[in-house]
DNA sequence: ACCCTTTTTGTCCGTATTTACAGAAACGTA
DNA sequence: TACGTTTCTGTAAATACGGACAAAAAGGGT
């Protein structure tokens, strides 16, 4: 093979969905993982299903990886303000004090619930935890 | 919020799949992008969906991102490894002149094949090249 | 002996992401 | 005025990741 490698085709997964993909340009794998890259957003998306929560909450309910790895309020910031950024989630902030800051799903955010589900459907045998070996 | 933050509830993403989650002790959701992390690595599953594929095949099918940007043969040789460590792929290798090597995906490849369809109808829409701004 | 192909590795480097740690803003309450 | 709570930022260090580049293995063909 070459140095590197380039390509021709047109992105073409038909046979996953059956659905015509023809007018979509950027492969959604590829775009999937770039938007939804850091390592809680998936998680975070999963607790917003459940309706809106706050900073502390979403802190609260995040599980570092495997073990009881905390989250700092530095990473948890910056990821929802990217989510936000990318319209994924809203963000409300109620003035009172102390601060109460809400977060939610948009309508983005909830066009990904049904690859959510099928995430959660995976890990439901707990494949996950046998190949990370927990 | 302290300096860290720790968690007492078990996992509960009921809501989502209706299914019982008691008996998992990590998130399917940040286990997910643990196991899939890598730039390529969803992309190189649904490739196999099509059937076993060989090394170059792989890479001539991977676009970088959303340009033609190619990927370097490092990096597919670095994805294609860990793919195989975690059990998601089969390598194997024909003695022959050139070299032939032929991917192809195992069962626990094979468990991720719903997610990757419910990206790609997730994706079908063009939002995710809405985000971006491709 | 040298070149060709295909697959793969070694090494180095720059960037991006994660993490730790401290601290700021806002204001009611003691 | 000092204190507490909640949300969030600044800074710097640590680690992971992506990419460039060269090169190696393994024979067949010329």
């Amino acid at each position: 093979m070459n140095k590197t490698m380039t390509e021709s085709r047109g992105p073409a997964f038909s046979s996953l969905t059956g659905l015509d993909m023809s007018h979509i340009r950027l492969c959604p794998a590829i775009a999937f993982n770039q938007i939804l890259n850091g390592r809680y957003k998936l998680h975070i998306l999963c607790v917003l299903y459940g309706g809106p929560r706050r900073y502390g909450e979403i802190g609260r309910s995040l599980l570092h990886g495997s073990l009881n790895r905390p989250i700092t309020p530095r990473i948890l910031s910056r990821e929802l303000k990217q989510m936000e950024e990318r319209g994924l989630i809203t963000r409300k902030a109620y003035p009172v004090v102390p601060k109460r800051v809400e977060y939610s799903l948009t309508e983005r955010g909830r066009a990904l619930v049904p690859v959510l589900a099928e995430i959660i459907r995976w890990g439901s045998s707990g494949v996950h935890e046998e190949i990370l070996g927990v």
